[in-house]
DNA sequence: CTCCATTATATCGCAAAACGATAGTCTCAG
DNA sequence: CTGAGACTATCGTTTTGCGATATAATGGAG
């Protein structure tokens, strides 16, 4: 309980917190840089990631995939449209609600697809455990939390 | 090794992969939600923090604060610009090298880290096993992985 | 001591991408 | 059949990272 005792538990916290995110930008550059090396752009590989990895009862409207992607519908579009343009992902009309476009991959879409999603394996494989033990340290950090 | 085999394991590898970019993007988005409440970009958040995790050895230089936020080091120039216009950090001269910056946190900046630090902590402890379950997937999913 | 190759930071114009606001289209309940 | 709500699309704006380039300081070779 001496201040010396709290601000090197505090340290520690900060420092769990901040090689954590410096293994995720390690992580998300090297993403980058791989996809880019296929000629796609990351959220573009991302994109073809989701509508891939979709549930089998899923389907890929733009809302759907706004929310795995975490953006904003009208920017999933404009993202789609992108990725349309690369011949990577296709539109269809959704003939049960024509409101709705559903997006599906194109043969060279599932290629480069494929092709990436090995390299992140055995990129990422790696990597693993040293994002492991950064949680860990930041659960064990977050254990000795003083405020909510 | 029926086609069947290598397509279901090649899924599970897929969706492991989609898993834990979602759970990354749901924590960074949370990240900038939290860091814009408090008025400071995301970005500059995590200039702060790396300066503030640095070890006791370094110095805050531009390069290494660039190595260490993955960005060129004329981006890091316009990411500090920005932070210290905001009065979040400060530039002064290496005495040892002129050519140098050294940046450090303001008070009003080691204080608006402090905020975020444990926010974002208090966010991260229980998506933590999410995240590591993902990961234990991914490399399991590695593992088995039949090139490279 | 003087040069100059190297290192470090800074400036500038550009491009990519996400967003808010807005509009258009479709669905369905009442 | 009509209005409210849901879904996708468009447009202008802003933010931010980058490449190319400039400027300044250091340090080692001669």
């Amino acid at each position: 309980m001496v201040d010396e005792t709290n601000s090197s538990s505090e340290r520690f916290r900060l420092k769990s917190l901040a090689e954590f995110r410096f293994q995720m930008r390690k992580f998300l550059n090297f993403s980058e840089i791989a996809s880019e090396r296929c000629g796609v752009p990351a959220q573009q590989y991302q994109l073809m990631q989701v509508i891939a990895a979709m549930p089998e009862d899923q389907q890929a409207s733009i809302t759907y995939l706004a929310e795995r992607m975490i953006l904003r519908h009208n920017s999933t579009v404009e993202l789609v449209d992108r990725a349309e343009r690369a011949g990577l992902v296709a539109r269809e009309n959704d003939p049960k609600d024509m409101r709705r476009s559903l997006v599906h991959l194109t043969p060279e879409g599932e290629l480069i697809l494929n092709r990436l999603v090995a390299e992140h394996l055995s990129e990422l494989a790696p990597r693993c455990d040293h994002l492991i033990r950064a949680l860990r340290d930041l659960q064990s950090a977050g254990e000795s939390q003083p405020k909510s």
